[in-house]
DNA sequence: TGTACATCAGTGAACGCGCGTTCACTGATGTAC
DNA sequence: TGTACATCAGTGAACGCGCGTTCACTGATGTAC
């Protein structure tokens, strides 16, 4: 089904190049960008056909934030990598990998984070949401299992901690309006700011 | 000019009682069902009479940013207490008013944060931004000013760090979409992310 | 291999709607004298 | 204190537009026999 740019009547895989479309608009439009019609006009498609595939507007979001959350579970489990090298090392590339998916799929990230749809009602997206959380949620009891037990947080706080972290990293500076200069990058401060927080925890000895 | 319901043919004050509409609207419908119409309709004002006081949606957003903004800068000054009764306690109040304020004023929080206007070319509200950042770099400051020079990192990272994790905590766990359960409370998570942060820093011992 | 038929995926026309915006207008207010 | 007039702030009607959604339809595809 090689896509020649010449399609018949029928488009072949029109479900997928909507959720693409949607995630394009998402990004080039913002949230409040994203239509029906923009989206079928981009797939080449009467402004109807969408219905054959989606409920509506809400639908095609969900679809793409539940694809979002797939990938986004698969890359952060890869870069955590199974703990290796070691639990620090693993962590810290978990968060790195966090940073570099906001930047390579911007729009997924804005369908997962930004776009304000309720993840109620929505059992395969809450599952997939739960799914990204979970590696962060391992990744920290593996750290925090290095830890002597008594001033020990519980693992899903410290994994919460860096999700905020990273996703305060993101919108702020990361999702650059370029009006925004500002004086470190987004790694920089992921980085040293997970580095100080590590330190807070016991893990990092003093430089 | 007291607010009698009762009102001939001028309002008195629609230049504000049209920034309340977004933000009311705002947080009902997100950034995303906000109209000029329904704004006027809201202050009970014929369709046209809005573009007396303002541009555009754009124009009135951005107003209702700037006010929060200066809100904003307030209300972490007045939790800052010009570093008393010292420098930590003051720290901390600021990051506890930070999320106060995203509690008491969702409106102005979405308008400054999410409604995703670009903040270039509008210098009003440039400034009013850096100034709200400028408190927590100056409660930064002072908190490094108690580190051993050596191991002192930039207060403005410092300042960014500490923004990054409150808007996170935020953005993820105080504006509830109710489907999602936290384990733990907005309050406690900045609260304990931002102890373990200082500590990290060397400004807390090891308990 | 060919034909009949069911099913599927898209069309295009139509609808009602609310929005953004403009315009000439008019009612209210304030001020000069 | 009263009157004339300029200015201001809102009206209401009108416009064009794009969106969401429905509907009967039809071209394409696949499959039973």
């Amino acid at each position: 089904m090689p896509d020649s740019g010449k399609r018949g009547y029928h488009h072949g895989n029109l479900r997928q190049a909507l959720v693409d479309a949607a995630l394009d608009l998402v990004v080039e439009k913002g949230p409040r960008g994203f239509t029906m019609a923009e989206a079928a006009r981009r797939a080449d498609v009467s402004a109807a056909a969408p219905y054959r595939h989606f409920k509506g507007q809400e639908d095609i979001l969900a679809e793409a934030a539940r694809q979002g959350y797939l990938s986004f579970t698969e890359i952060l489990r890869a870069a955590y990598d199974d703990g290796k090298p070691d639990a620090r090392s693993a962590f810290e590339a978990t968060g790195r990998a966090y940073l570099q998916f906001a930047r390579d799929h911007p729009g997924h990230y804005i369908c997962m984070f930004e776009s304000g749809l309720n993840i109620s009602g929505k059992a395969e997206l809450a599952l997939a949401a739960n799914n990204a959380l979970s590696v962060l949620t391992h990744a920290a009891e593996e750290l925090s299992s290095h830890l002597p037990i008594h001033e020990r947080p519980p693992a899903t706080m410290i994994a919460h901690h860096i999700w905020a972290l990273s996703h305060g990293v993101v919108e702020l500076f990361a999702r650059g309006s370029p009006g925004t200069r500002a004086p470190f990058s987004a790694e920089d401060l992921l980085e040293s700011g997970t580095g100080i927080y590590l330190r807070g925890l016991g893990l990092i000895p003093n430089t």
